[in-house]
DNA sequence: GGGGATTAGTTTAGGCTTCAAGGATCGGCC
DNA sequence: GGCCGATCCTTGAAGCCTAAACTAATCCCC
């Protein structure tokens, strides 16, 4: 048996390899490579526990937190908007949790194009398992920052945010 | 024709329809909320341009990136470690780019196991080109921000990333 | 009413990603 | 020398994801 084949260990990623890169405007690269490192670390092992402790995956888990969220039930446009994926995404993954029995399609009253997603009441019992921890795995990751902190960085990632948005709503328009 | 079911403009996103949640020990949940779809705006993005205008994409990006800064070649495993993916997916884009022209295979010297991945010349053509943009897009994207609300930014990145890698090392001991 | 544009969802082809298992090589130890 | 564990990489199965093309239903404007 060969060691298994598991995501490589926090080691040297892409945002320390540029810390000794020749200067030059390249403050927002580095910015955005440790943003994305951050996040890469966050989000993999999030990953990892939902496997191992709940046997779902991330995208399993966020469509039953929109869900979840809405109590009447979405449709899967509404869905694909919130969790920013393709529509046909939203199919796969719909299909997928109504095989295994935690989430139903019902037609949506008035409009036989759409269908409204919801939770069974087994799905709604199983997210509320898996909320609870992993409410509890992102505040003990981003524990070792103090309170003022947090709040510093959410307001500039707010920032952040409306930057980008800022810079991408002009290219929609035809 | 019907519009291209392309992905779903911005809209409501998961942190934003957390908002108005009941209070709880939620902040943490909050702000990862943000930084994830601060990142998924950005590669989104990215990845679009990417295609776009180069026919490329990000995973492509990132290994010619890490190729480009190390003069000598990479092991795969390294690239693996690097880009904080797993081996298997290493080899997978490694054939890819090596069936484009891109990159190329050449045997360690004193280990047949492992073997040096190196840009072609023609790589580093394409990459330079394609790194150039890549950099004007973030600095583009991240322009709303005043300098040294990147600069606190970055700091504050780099504290939530230490807090991440010392919650994660722990599990890794046996 | 009828017809064209729009909207909701599915399908398809191709690429990315993981985990797990397997093959080859290396290193060290007897 | 010969074996045993470790290291490097590949393969296979399954899931995720996109863009693009397609079907079906609705809207709207006349």
């Amino acid at each position: 048996m060969s060691a298994p084949d598991t995501i490589a260990p926090p080691a040297l990623d892409a945002e320390s390899a540029l810390a000794h890169a020749p200067p030059g405007h390249k403050d927002e690269l580095r910015l955005w490579l440790r943003m994305l490192t951050c996040t890469t670390l966050v989000e993999g092992e999030v990953r990892a526990r939902l496997r191992r402790e709940f046997g779902t995956t991330l995208p399993r888990f966020d469509l039953m937190a929109a869900l979840d969220r809405a109590g009447g039930g979405m449709t899967l446009g509404e869905i694909s908007q919130r969790m920013m994926v393709s529509n046909g995404n939203v199919t796969g993954l719909a299909t997928r949790l109504e095989a295994e029995g935690l989430v139903e399609r019902r037609a949506r009253p008035g409009d036989r194009r759409a269908q409204l997603l919801r939770l069974t009441p087994r799905g709604r019992r199983e997210f509320a398992r898996q909320s609870a921890a992993h409410e509890a795995w992102i505040a003990s990751l981003l524990d070792g920052l103090q309170p003022e902190e947090r709040a510093t960085l959410f307001r500039l990632l707010g920032r952040a945010k409306a930057s980008v948005r800022a810079a991408l709503i002009p290219e929609e328009l035809p």
